[in-house]
DNA sequence: TTGCTGTGTTTTCTTGGCAAAATACACAGT
DNA sequence: ACTGTGTATTTTGCCAAGAAAACACAGCAA
């Protein structure tokens, strides 16, 4: 038995469900070819090999009128894509953020295209491929014909980029203040304070769950733009901060504890439709998001001298 | 005789010009491969390659104390780049770029990695890799095993570019303001000026130069940001901006007069300083920017449509 | 006509491999 | 110890080719 791509495995599985449903039924001929591959995201192609496949395990049989299901599928037909590799891009994009996110990257380190291949079982062209992608992000770039390193702290970065933030953040609140009273995005914000005080009330027990929490209402704030680009960029620097807050652990929790509680003044000031309290609220809490950012780039950069 | 690579080549020629500075002084010794190297920003490998070759053509002498120069360079020795195909990358970058300023790709359009690897004479793994560094301008776009295609505009677009545009200018604007008087932006912004007023006294047949200007008085504007953040994303901008506004050729030249007027009007209130009158000029800058954005994205949908 | 299927063609995705270049190592001379 | 050179190893840049999937077209049936 010959190995299945896992875009056929994966479509198996999606048209097991579909055949489960009707076999049996008095309506048991599934749909056209083509309306099945626009239904299921696929070409009629991948869709012609997995009916192929059903075929031969006696699940589905074509006859003159179209495609009968003739019994219902075991769970034996159904394959395990859970364990299985997926795309490759998906393969060396999760290995290359757990790389990151256990801090074995640090800014400064370079690194080459082979060694990831080898080590994540990916081919060198995934692997550039994927780089270049990300390397929009900014944290890592490449000279021609040398390695990829990750981007070193200067003085200038933590300043630049708060500042950048800033500038797209001030501009997404003010929109966001400007929205009807009865929009969505009021009652989401009503949601993410209530969460913020429950964490308050026991914050020793729950004081990692801040940084989702400034996700989540920095998250909303942007949304408030309505700008694809906006949104866009937003979307980096979240990256970015995050990727350099993760060194410097000491002091963290007091850290997240200033942040939660400018959070909270600043939900309330939103809430309250008083722009010139949110408008300082947000300033604040940008600054002491400098001042971290700048604690840790010194920090990493005095490790690695 | 073996042909030698692009990177070779060009090494050879700026080494033959180091040679002619010491060939036949008292001092004809190069330095060590390593400095050689580092000054000339390639590997020692490459430099050895070099000159193995300059010593097989009787240039150069390797003994126990160095390198030493032996002879002048002739003209012959050196390598013709210019017609050499140089990177595969600036191949097909250079090739992409001519297909979109001829406006062979309009919003919409599909197109084939294949077709173009074909057409630049390149493999499908350097024009894919190419086109993913590309797609960071937001111009073009893929989903997995389906066709790149250039964007399509919708309604919010051009509100939405311009929109960021402006937060991020503004603030430029604003940051310049604040610069010393004896600033090399200053000095800069009056040679603009100047040029401006040299097209304006010409028009009829200069207009064709306002584009040029447009992207001066801008980027100068944008340096005073001196935010690395900004200065990237503004690049993004301008590219964009720049590939839409091909289209909709007539009633250019007028709108090129209002924008070399206005652009007149912004570079005055710059270098009196006055800040409230600048960030009005810039504004009204941009928000005709907008309406001709808007122009031309209908213009192209009607078109395709 | 219109929609569906069978079939053939094109394109993307992935791999392995080779030449060129970068990098690491070892040793010699000062 | 340090710098520079010769040598070996690793890595990048590029390509050609095959498998998988998307796409295009012709014929058929209602």
């Amino acid at each position: 038995m010959k190995n299945k791509s896992y875009l056929v495995q994966k479509t198996i599985n999606l048209m097991l469900d579909k055949v489960k449903d009707i076999a049996g039924s008095n309506e048991s001929y599934l749909s056209s070819d083509l309306a099945l591959a626009t239904e299921l995201d696929v070409s009629r192609t991948t869709i012609r090999t997995v009916i192929g496949e059903l075929e031969e395990k006696g699940i589905i049989k074509r006859d003159s009128i179209g495609k009968r299901a003739v019994r219902k599928p075991k769970k034996s037909d159904y394959y395990d894509i859970s364990t299985s590799s997926s795309t490759k891009e998906e393969v060396i994009q999760s290995y290359f953020l757990s790389l990151i996110n256990s801090g074995k990257l640090l800014p400064g380190t370079r690194f080459s295209e082979l060694e990831l291949a080898k080590q994540s079982g990916c081919n060198t062209v995934t692997v550039r491929e994927f780089l270049v992608k990300f390397s929009r992000f900014g944290l890592i770039e490449k000279d021609p014909r040398s390695q990829w390193q990750m981007v070193k702290f200067d003085d200038g970065f933590a300043e630049e980029l708060i500042e950048f933030r800033k500038v797209l953040e001030m501009r997404a609140l003010v929109k966001l203040l400007d929205q009807d009273k009865d929009a969505a995005v009021w009652g989401e914000l009503e949601q993410i304070l209530a969460d913020h005080k429950s964490v308050k009330s026991n914050f020793n027990k729950r004081y990692q769950e801040v940084p989702d929490l400034d996700a989540r209402l920095h998250l909303a704030i942007q949304k408030g733009a309505n700008n694809r680009f906006i949104n866009q960029f937003f979307e980096v620097v979240s990256f970015v901060c995050h990727y350099h807050y993760q060194w410097k652990k000491e002091g963290e929790k007091e850290r997240l504890k200033v942040a939660l509680n400018e959070h909270i003044e600043l939900l309330t000031s939103l809430l309250a439709r008083d722009v010139a309290a949110s408008v300082r609220a947000l300033e604040l809490h940008l600054d002491s998001a400098e001042r971290t950012l700048m604690a840790c780039s010194t920090s990493v950069n005095n490790e690695s001298s």
